[in-house]
DNA sequence: AATGAAATCGACCAGCA
DNA sequence: TGCTGGTCGATTTCATT
């Protein structure tokens, strides 16, 4: 059996439930988290000064419209590289120093990269998919473009399923 | 010309250079912001309380690494639908609720929707695809498996091209 | 829309289990 | 090591311009 300890760095339920409120919403008062909890305030303040200094917690950050700037077209691409140039790592770095480009995915099988981006118009997506070809190393792209998404705040701890929970809790 | 102005909510470079410096970082406190800008820090405060309030932040979020939470392999899966079934915002909303997916996009052409996913362990891989074929209305899907990627914390207000911002201004 | 003062909340410290 | 209560400093709010 691998040992996870050190991965998941001693996590316990009371971690998970507070990381599962603070990703859904980081402006809940640690008096709220406290009380859900029964802890004082410095105890939540406490683990979350912990999860961040861990690196558990990456960082905070506002969570901005795209729409609210005009960022209305959402295009996915698929990318497949020229195997003889350089390493993937080079081409996903690339390939995110593009405007636009906001996830890139360096992926197993035909396609190589999967790149999502968002722009306001038809000019700035033609002239993305340009930037993108141009990339030294870059074979073929193929774009689909986005008619609805679908997203919510809780893309990690809040979205694991109960094994997942207890993989983490029993390490 | 298309009247942009309440998409934009008459947003000026203050707006756009407070966003661009709390959508990658939230942590950075009013005096920062503040002294970076000329301003005083109650008029960042209040800017930032608009820009809430108007929606253009969405939320503050805490951004928590996956891979500490052991969640190591991310899926990137093609769905098809049968178009008979339903409307497409269901089929949407349904994979959402599929543990595991945090992203879902519906796309115009072949494919309709794509689904990306982070698992711990090739079990809840195996499970999340059956679930997302069990859903009705689903027809076939192909996943692709994620070897690297990546990403970083100005998708959005700093990932503008300069035309892109004088769009927005000049609105 | 921005300011400065007043109230509230979060960050840190020393001591304790 | 993790928690508590208290203090200090930062943020939020409010009256005013």
């Amino acid at each position: 059996m691998i040992d996870r300890t050190k991965t998941f760095d001693n996590l316990d339920g009371t971690d998970l439930e507070i990381l599962e409120m603070i990703e859904a919403d980081f402006d809940v008062s640690l008096e709220t988290v406290a009380q859900k909890l029964d802890l004082s305030k410095s105890a939540v303040h406490y683990r979350v000064k912990k999860l961040k200094e861990n690196g558990i917690i990456r960082g905070v950050t506002a969570d901005v419209d795209p729409l609210a700037l005009g960022l209305e077209m959402v295009a996915i691409t698929d990318v497949s590289v020229s195997h003889e140039e350089g390493y993937s790592e080079d081409i996903g770095k690339k390939l995110m120093t593009v405007s636009g480009v906001g996830e890139v995915y360096y992926t197993m099988g035909d396609i190589d990269f999967v790149a999502i981006s968002r722009v306001q118009t038809r000019d700035q997506l033609n002239d993305l998919i340009e930037r993108i070809v141009a990339i030294d190393g870059i074979n073929e792209t193929s774009s689909k473009f986005v008619m609805e998404e679908f997203h919510d705040n809780q893309n990690v701890s809040g979205n694991l399923t109960q094994v997942g929970r207890e993989l983490i809790l029993d390490s």
